[in-house]
DNA sequence: GCAAGCCTGACC
DNA sequence: GGTCAGGCTTGC
């Protein structure tokens, strides 16, 4: 699934395949893929030149530049699910769920955007768009600085995972890199990140870029769909030490990895090497009704 | 029936 | 405002 790891590896991919070129035609198939009227999306980008690719969290933002110099435009990309996007030859052979077709300049290539869930997003927008829907993100988790990371732990309450997870507060993580991330600190995912120590903070926000720039290095992670701008897989997927091993030793201790639902999409960490927070009662006043440390609907195996 | 990212909407 | 549930989609 494109975290931000596989999504890094399809800007880079962009950059080295498609910036500079100019989209000449663009056929929709499917218009649920593009955000908005897929005819505006059609109009804004035909004769467009791709000028700059960047990424925030796991959107991809590609600049458009009209040779008459009318306002700027950009491409937003989000991947989805299965989204692929490939620079391939006109001519290859189509491959099934493909809806966009972006035609590069003497038509002997183009883009190709895929995606069996259709879970993905294409759309065409101005810069002030654009810097609004940035904008609700948070801080990119590649870039995001160890005090803008903190404060955002402060008084949350919640999963610590589901955090994780949530792109307005840091943008990029999803689940596979969320609990990698979570047994590489040692934290256990229903923490609260509002009460996790600092010294734990501290490691998970190491941990968080560690396992991200590891994973960049390596072109991500590939189950099954997701493929770089040359329809290649990743490389990480070797390297995942919890994600989807349930049941399996841990690397560190040899305990068995195990599997909980959290916030609805499914957890694996280590009970051993990532002990579930204690309930912290605080013993001071009145005794209140003490609690554990998150509440919820889980379901553990 | 499950998995996922992301959006919407309900609830306090 | 935070938090959580539901829905989209389809190959396995």
């Amino acid at each position: 699934m494109p975290e931000l790891p596989e999504v890094e590896t399809v800007a880079q991919g962009l950059r080295r395949r498609a910036l500079g070129r100019r989209i000449v035609a663009v056929e929709v198939h499917h218009d649920s893929i593009i955000a908005g009227s897929a005819e505006e999306f059609v109009s804004t980008l035909t004769g467009r030149k791709l000028t700059n690719v960047s990424r925030k969290g796991k959107a991809i933002a590609v600049e458009l530049t009209a040779d008459d110099g009318s306002e700027l435009r950009f491409l937003l990309v989000r991947l989805g699910m299965t989204g692929q996007l490939t620079v391939t030859p006109h001519d290859a052979p189509i491959e099934s769920h493909t809806h966009v077709f972006m035609t590069l300049d003497d038509g002997r290539e183009e883009l190709r955007f895929r995606d069996a869930r259709r879970f993905g997003r294409l759309r065409s927008l101005t810069s002030a768009e654009l810097e609004k829907v940035l904008g609700a993100l948070g801080p990119d988790a590649q870039r995001v600085s160890e005090a803008q990371f903190m404060a955002s732990m402060r008084n949350r309450k919640g999963a610590i995972k589901s955090w994780l997870m949530n792109q307005n507060l840091v943008a990029g993580l999803g689940n596979i890199y969320a609990d990698e991330a979570l047994f590489e600190a040692r934290i256990h995912p229903l923490s609260q990140p509002g009460r996790v120590s600092a010294d734990k903070a501290h490691q998970l926000y190491k941990a968080v870029r560690k396992v991200l720039d590891r994973a960049v290095r390596l072109g991500g992670t590939t189950f099954s769909d997701y493929m770089d701008i040359e329809g290649r897989p990743g490389a990480f997927l070797s390297k995942l030490r919890v994600y989807q091993h349930t049941g399996e030793p841990c690397r560190r201790c040899g305990h068995a990895i195990r599997r909980m639902v959290i916030g609805g999409r499914s957890s694996h960490f280590c009970a051993q090497c990532q002990p579930r927070p204690r309930a912290t009662a605080k013993m001071r006043g009145p005794k209140k009704s003490v609690r554990s440390g998150v509440r919820g609907k889980l379901k553990e195996e």
